[in-house]
DNA sequence: AAGGGCTCGTGCACGAATGCACAAAGTTGA
DNA sequence: TCAACTTTGTGCATTCGTGCACGAGCCCTT
């Protein structure tokens, strides 16, 4: 009834680190949209809810939701659903969100300053320690956060604000040709946890996790799809040439 | 050799929609980031490149990388390795960016504000082609995009845009609330692709497809792991008292 | 107290994705 | 020209994720 999962001796790099249960990481993925939809629905004053309409509220199968929830216990009621608020509260439980996470904030920039005016950023268990930049104009500057304001700090103070008031997660929004110097600044002060905003990948030890945010990329996962939209017959080269269409495209290449 | 890939009875809801070949979504999610780093190598006068370099530079292992260039063809040299600019240009036109994508962006606060001014935006097949929001203020103002600046119009010039200009992406930077309402409008508009900022589940049709980037969804996930690295005993509880666990927290909710 | 109805939890099967390992194919040098 | 070396492209096995279907269990009614 406990499921023992015995997937122990697990290999390569699965998501849990240590005894008995893991959560597979597509799951963990997708609590974070459970708990914010259950939090909408006990502000609704729902009490209860079942796995279906849970389900549709956050664009899932029913069961691929009840699954997800399997991994955490058996919190369900058969025959009734879920009550609302239990639930989430063991999801956030689950996530560690029932006490804050320090943040450290590098690169005060365009981006940097709409993150920090974002006001989920406090309401979900994070909570902003510090804001850093490099440059002489920005640093010293004041900076509006939602409760209060910072500061910006010279980036050399990183690992001096990571040690004292304990941070746990680095969010990198500098050009990208300084985020990899800035994630081992970040790895060094003895962060393990990093979401980087800056279009490149960053080469860090494997007990670090880096999350990336990457709007080109999303953008072109669509132009991908338009563009098979328009033209269903997808990469097929449209053979005009009898010549080997390798070097036909050669040619194409500086239209 | 051309490897004809006779999987088209293709059953539940894969990708490719058309006739022949179809290319693994996360295939496709990689694509961008190679296309990157070839363009980068190529300003570096880099000429050709091996998968053990490229995927060292990507992030990803030699294997993966071979597999996923082989869905676009045979494009590297035995023994040699892949023509950089060759390569980079047979992936963009795999993702369709030889020629630029019409963006409509609603939404010009903080975020939106931010997103408009990236660079990347430009830099890699993408145009603005109008900014929207619904707040008198904002209506009206100009917002200055990298080459050019723009008016910010009403939302209800959104069609008009989309059908006159010919855009096929939006990008919702609404607050959560309005975000359906703009995802509705986009629909009617005729877009097909919508990257959503705003942290809610849209309801589209089928044939739309919508990603979205959602800052609390990637710190919870890192949460996740911060607490794992603490407690390596994950959710099972530490069992203090004899009641079923369930009631036992039940209590501890309201700490 | 017993039966009927509803929904959760999960075993099983299937498809997608990853990693391994190697033959095929091209290059280089003698 | 031929042999040795390098790297691609891919068949195969394994792991991961999803969907189906149904038994188990709880509530409500009679
Ligand atoms: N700021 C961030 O870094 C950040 C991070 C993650 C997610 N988000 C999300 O992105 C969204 C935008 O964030 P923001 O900080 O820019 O908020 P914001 O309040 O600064 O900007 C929102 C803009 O949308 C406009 N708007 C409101 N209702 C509208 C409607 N019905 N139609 C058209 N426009 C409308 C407002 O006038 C305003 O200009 C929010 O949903 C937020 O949760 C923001
Ligand atoms: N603006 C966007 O909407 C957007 C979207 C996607 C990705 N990005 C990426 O996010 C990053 C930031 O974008 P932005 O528009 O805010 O750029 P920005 O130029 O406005 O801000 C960058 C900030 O980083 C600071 N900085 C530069 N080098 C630094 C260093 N070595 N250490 C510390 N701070 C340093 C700069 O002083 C500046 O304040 C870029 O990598 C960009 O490609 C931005």
């Amino acid at each position: 009834m406990p499921l023992p999962d015995f997937r122990e001796s697990a290999g390569p790099l699965p998501c849990a680190g240590g005894k008995g249960n893991s959560i597979p990481e597509a799951t963990v993925a997708r609590l974070p949209i459970y708990h914010r939809v259950l939090t909408a629905m006990a502000e609704q004053g729902i009490i209860t809810v079942s796995s279906e309409e849970l389900a549709t509220a956050c664009g899932v199968t029913s069961a691929k939701l009840r699954k997800d929830l399997s991994y955490l216990g058996s919190y369900g009621t058969r025959g009734v659903g879920y009550e609302v608020e239990f639930l989430g509260y063991q999801i956030a439980r689950e996530l560690g969100l029932t006490s804050p996470w320090g943040v450290v904030v590098v690169g005060v920039g365009n981006l940097g300053r709409a993150l920090v005016s974002y006001r989920g950023f406090a309401s979900r268990g994070f909570r902003i320690l510090g804001l850093f930049d490099s440059h002489p104009d920005v640093v010293g500057s004041t900076v509006a956060v939602v409760d209060r304001s910072f500061t910006v700090r010279p980036v050399e103070e990183l690992a001096e604000v990571v040690a004292d008031q304990g941070a746990h997660i680095g969010v990198i929004t500098t050009p990208a040709d300084a985020a990899q110097d800035i994630a081992e600044r970040m790895v060094k002060a003895g962060l393990h946890s990093i979401v980087n905003f800056a279009p490149v990948v960053l080469n860090v030890p494997t007990d670090v996790e880096v999350r990336k945010v990457d709007l080109a990329v999303e953008l072109q996962v669509l132009a991908f799809h338009e563009q098979r939209r328009k033209n269903p017959a997808g990469s097929v080269v449209t053979e005009l040439d009898p010549q080997r269409s390798v070097s036909g495209d050669r040619k194409a290449m500086n239209a």
